[in-house]
This record gives structure tokens, C-alpha cells and sequence, in this order.
DNA sequence: TATGAATGAGCTTTCATTCAT
DNA sequence: AATGAATGAAAGCTCATTCAT
């Protein structure tokens, strides 16, 4: 077999875990982590369930391998945000909670976050996996908040502190936003960046 | 005609219906709403699968029960403490936050209500129960707020949707403490404080 | 105790299991015989399951009494119809299949009657005995149609036989009024009894 | 691209098919159909209970197809005989009747039927599938009889009125003969026809 | 690589029967 | 006699995973 095929392969290999990975956060964000099955994986990225198991070894592995790419995508797009300078600590956190909250994947990510995170079934090494990434995305929000601070945009207070709490907050309101069950209380961005950078 | 004492019965039974409610939310705290089954739960009551169905109709009615105890319980202390006229706003707040992510069984309530409120397969009614519950108990929060703002202790804004914020914070921060697992940043309950009751 | 007390036991019991028997009979002509359980029957008879146990020993027992007493009464029936002197043979079958097919209650024994013969699950001596009932059923419309020969009013032909077929076709029709799903052929019973006593 | 012969696979699959609704007639008429299993009828089609469910969506499913085809089959045999021209009425009632009697498996079909339509726990719509196929293959017959009729063959009265008889007639002697059970009695088919075509 | 049939363990639920009171 | 809690075996069904083709 010559060097390009085996090259065409790899490409067309990566795409086809590349789909399954979508059609299972689509999946998931539709049926829930707990029902989402392999067949419903299956039928969303349009191939046979026996397929499968030629690009992941088990359930848990896609689910692993969802998380960990959301995670990294989460952690790339925010040293995006950090390195912006042409953004204040204000815009770049109104701009960060504005994307999260807009983009309804963020919903299954954060759900399945939180269930990888604290279901005693999914195995250890994915949880621990899962809170690492967790902790080091935290850094780039405590950086933001640390030089917000030092220009005097943001409360006082340890910067690793408050980008939890950030965090959390919107967290928090992401997982309120269930399809069909929506809290009937509008979210005012501007007035929860204000709790962090008050005038 | 009975040769039973009646009132010793139905006492016995309230025991059991309350073992059954206090197991399934060990079991749902440990292994998550979706992987607790009946069978854990009758183990950790102590008792068989079949006698569970004297007590509960069905393992969707055991969740119901659990989340309706929880979320009624959370209600009246939330009540409780807005009537207390002793504490300013800030020291509501801080009690509430406190007694809040102090108790662990509060972990276990609040990955329930996420998730019975975002997962498909929780039937209607259950989810809009909760959802419903969940907004009623938004406004003692909302009145505690307001009384606040009107002695200048707490920031401006809508009392509702600044409940609504704080409240997420709150369970945001909750679900983060999945034991084994934890974010290795301290919570300062002051300091969160402090975002809504600034100096 | 005093024979007076132990002859009215003796009478309280066998009330009770009459109306277990009642009970039973009314459930399986609603529910069918493979749904009708212990607990509707205690319920429809108003008392406990544990206390069905005292006056039978199983749901088969009931069961075969339930078979046993509807065969004997039906016995008992035909016996008075055949010694009625002042109908003739036509007049006799006419009366016999208007009472049989007018009461819903043979309807439920017709269907408990085949249920029991046709299934194996029911235990060998029931479905023996409920056979050799019937068998012994066949006897007096038998001597009817044998007495409608000799007065020339039925048509030749074995009279155990044609008693067989009579007695086949009146349960044949009484199988097919499925409450709900009802054939919509009407039944003109003088028509069915000039098949056998043709003018 | 998928290295399996389709319309093999699809033989081998209606086969399969075909094998489980046997293995299910078989089993219901000897257990009945209240208490024929998945697990019986897997066992007795040699697969795994799993695997039933890749061929049938539920148990239901299997008992309506079976109902299906029998009756199917019974109405496209009644039609053949119905256009058969050299056989005269009588003829044609009798080979019904002793083709019928004849073939163990009819017996079967006959007891599925009955409680089918007497089975309050049967789902509505099979219900209602097997009684308006009933229904419908009452008709042919009906056309024999007036055929019949017109011939001088057959007793006066409306057709479809005596095709129900007559069916009725041949059912209900068909539960009587239960394999093992049998009433000691035995069946002249002329005698039968001769109720309808008297000489 | 691709398929989907096949399996087996697991789920929730029902129910006849037993038992302590 | 009377109660209903308790049990355990069975039911129908789902699904992650394996395997022959």
C-alpha cells in the first residue's frame, strides 16, 4: 500500500472519530449522558454499532474522549480571550459567559462534566482526568481576573478564588437552562459581570 | 378483628417509607440519579426488591418523593430564615451558604434536582414538579435580597434575577465537591458574600 | 365453645367462601383468567390476601372451585331443564341456549372452562376433573335430545354426538361475545335450534 | 463496502422470522398464551432472548404476527375452496370442516384467537385486528352458504347468520379436543354438514 | 473496514405465597 | 380469623459488547 493511502486513511479515520464524537454531544445533549446509548451513537453518526468498537474500545471511551476535547477546546478558546488585549477584563468576561450561555452544546458539556464528575460508575481515571483539566482551566480566568485587578476593573481577593467562583456562577446557570424547563428569571450579563468588575 | 395494632403499623410504615427515602438518596449521592437502581436502593434499605413496591409504586415515584421531601425541606429553612429578624442581609447570606455546602447530603440533593431537570428520560411531570418548586423557593431568596438592597447592603438589580445568580453560585459551587475529586481551591464564603453585599 | 358457636363458624365460612367465589368469578370475567391475581380478588371480595389463604390454599384451588361449582350448577340446571315435562324438546335447547348466552357470568365460565382444559400450567387433576365434568354435563342433554328424537321433533344421529355438537356450538357462539369486540353478526337463536329440530 | 451478502442476510432474517413464529404457535399451544414466555419461545427457536428482539419489538409484536398469518392463511384457504367450482356446497363445507379438525396446529390458532379477543390485558389494537379479520373471513363463507342456498343445498336464513354458526360450530368443537383431555366422544363431520345441507 | 446478529447480564416490575403479630 | 409486610422467582425488555462474515 503506497505512503498516500496510508496517509488518506489516517484522514478519513480521524473524520470518522471526529463525527462520532459530534453525533455522541449531540446525542447526549438530546437523551442525557445516563440513555444515551451506543445505538443511538450509532444511528446519529449514520454507521453500524459494530463499527464503532473499530474507533473506540467502549462507551466510556467516547465519553471520555468527548469531555477531554471539549475541555481542551474550552481551555484554548479561553487563552484566546486571555491574549486579546484589545479587551478589558470587563468585555473579555462579558464576552466569555455571553458564549458560554449562547451555545446550547455548552448545556451537554457542562452536564456531562458534572456527571462524569460526580457518578461513582464512570471509572476513576476519567474523573480524575476530567477535574484535572478542570483545575488547569482555571488559570487562564484566574490570569484574566489578576490583571483586571491590577488595572483596578475587578473586586480584590485571591484571583484563583474568584475565577472559581466564576466559573461556578456560570456553570450553575448553564445547568438551569434544561430545555422545556427553563427557570422563568431573565439572565442579565452585564449585571452578573458587574458583581466581579463593579463600577 | 385485627390482631394488629394499627397505629404501631402505620408508625412502622412512616419508618420505612422515611429508610427507603434516606437509602435512595445515599445510593443516588453515590452512584448518580441514572445508575441508582432499585436493587441498590432495597440494599441499602436493608430490605427486598419486591417489598420496596409496598412503599413506592415505582422507582420514578421514590425520586419524586426524594426530590419533593428535599426541595420542601430547603423551602421552609430558606423561610426560616428570611423570618429571622435578628440577622442583617449579609449574615442571611452567610448562614445560608454556609449551612448549605456544610452538609453533604445538600451535594446529593443538588446533583438529583440537576439532573432530574436534565435528563429526558425523568418523565414530565417529575421534571416540571421540580422546575416549579425550584422557582417557587427563588422568592424567599429574592425578598431576603431586596430587604438588602433597601438597607444598602446588597448591589442594585433586580431582586429575583440576583437571587436567581446567587442561588446558582451556590449549587454551582455544590456540585464541584464531588468527594474524591474536589477543585483544589478553598471556598471563602465571605468573600462570595461580598460579590452581592459589598463593603 | 358452644355447638351453637361452631355451627355459626361453620356458616360464617362458607359464606366467606362463597364470596370469594363470587369475587373470583367477577375479576377473571373482567380481567381474564391469566391477569386476575390474589390481590384483586381480595380486594374484590374485601378482604385481606394473607386471609384468602385461611379458606383456600392456593389461586389454583380457587381457581378449581370456582370450575367446580359453575360445572355443578350448570349440571344441576340442564338436570331441572330435562325434567321439565311441560316443554317440549325445541322449547327445552331454545330456553337452554337463551339463559346460557342472556347471562354474562357463562361467558367468564366458557373462557375459564377452555382456559383451564387448554393450558398446561393448570395442574393435571384440574384440567382431568373439569373434563370429566363436562363429559358428565353431556349426559342429560343427551337424554333431551334423545327424548326430542323419539317424539320426532329432532333430527337423526348419535344423541351424544349431536348433544356434543349442540353443546360445541352454543360455546362456540358464547366465546365469540368478546365485550368491546363484538362480532357484528346478530344470533337469532330460534335459527340455530331449527338446525337441530328442523320443522 | 460492507462485506456481507445483503440479500443473503435478508433470506437468513425472514427465515429467522419465520422460525420464531413457529417456535411461538408451538409454544403457545401447548403452554397457552398467558403463559408462553419470551423465554419459552426463545428456547424453543434456539436463540437468546436478547436476539428476539432484533426480529420482533416486543412480545406482543410476535403474538399479533402469529394472529396475523393465521388468520391470513384460514381466510386465503377458505377463498381457494370458495372458487373451487367442481365441489358442490356440501362438499366443500365438509373438506372445511375435516381440514380444519385435522390439523393439530389449527387448534392452536383457534385457542390464540379466543383469547386474544377475551384477554383484557391483549392491546386494544390486536384486539381489534383479530375480530374485523374475523369478520372479514366470515364473508367468503357466507357467499358458500348462499351459494348453497340458491342450489336447494342449505337450510333457509341469512348467510352470514349460519356462516357464524357454523364456524362457531367447528371453533368451539376445536378447544374441546385439548391433547390429552379429550371429551370421549367422537365427531361425525357428515352428521355436522347435515345440520346445514339436510338430505 | 463494515455489518448487524448474537449474547448475557442487568434493569424495573409483578405476584403467589409465607409469616409475625 | 385477620392483617399486610416480606420474600423470591419470574416476567418483559434493554444494552454494551463480541463475533462471523
Amino acid at each position: 500500500m503506497s505512503p498516500r493511502n496510508i496517509i488518506r486513511d489516517q484522514r478519513v479515520r480521524e473524520e470518522r472519530i471526529e463525527q462520532i464524537l459530534n453525533a455522541a454531544i449531540r446525542v447526549i445533549s438530546t437523551k442525557g449522558i445516563g440513555a444515551a446509548s451506543m445505538s443511538d451513537i450509532a444511528k446519529a453518526t449514520g454507521i453500524s454499532i459494530g463499527n464503532m468498537y473499530h474507533y473506540f474500545k467502549s462507551k466510556d471511551d467516547i465519553f471520555a474522549e468527548v469531555l477531554r476535547q471539549g475541555q481542551l477546546n474550552y481551555g484554548h478558546n479561553l487563552s484566546l480571550l486571555e491574549k486579546n488585549t484589545e479587551l478589558d477584563t470587563y468585555q473579555i468576561l462579558h464576552q466569555f459567559a455571553c458564549d458560554w450561555l449562547a451555545n446550547p452544546i455548552n448545556w451537554a458539556y457542562t452536564i456531562m462534566l458534572q456527571s462524569a464528575r460526580t457518578t461513582v460508575s464512570v471509572p476513576h481515571h476519567i474523573r480524575q482526568d476530567v477535574t484535572d483539566r478542570f483545575t488547569v482551566n482555571l488559570q487562564p480566568m484566574a490570569r484574566i481576573i489578576e490583571r483586571g485587578q491590577s488595572q483596578g476593573h475587578v473586586v480584590d481577593g485571591d484571583p484563583l478564588q474568584l475565577a472559581f467562583y466564576f466559573v461556578s456562577l456560570i456553570q450553575g446557570l448553564t445547568l438551569q437552562r434544561a430545555p422545556g424547563y427553563e427557570i422563568p428569571v431573565s439572565i442579565n450579563v452585564d449585571q452578573i459581570i458587574r458583581l466581579f468588575c463593579p463600577l
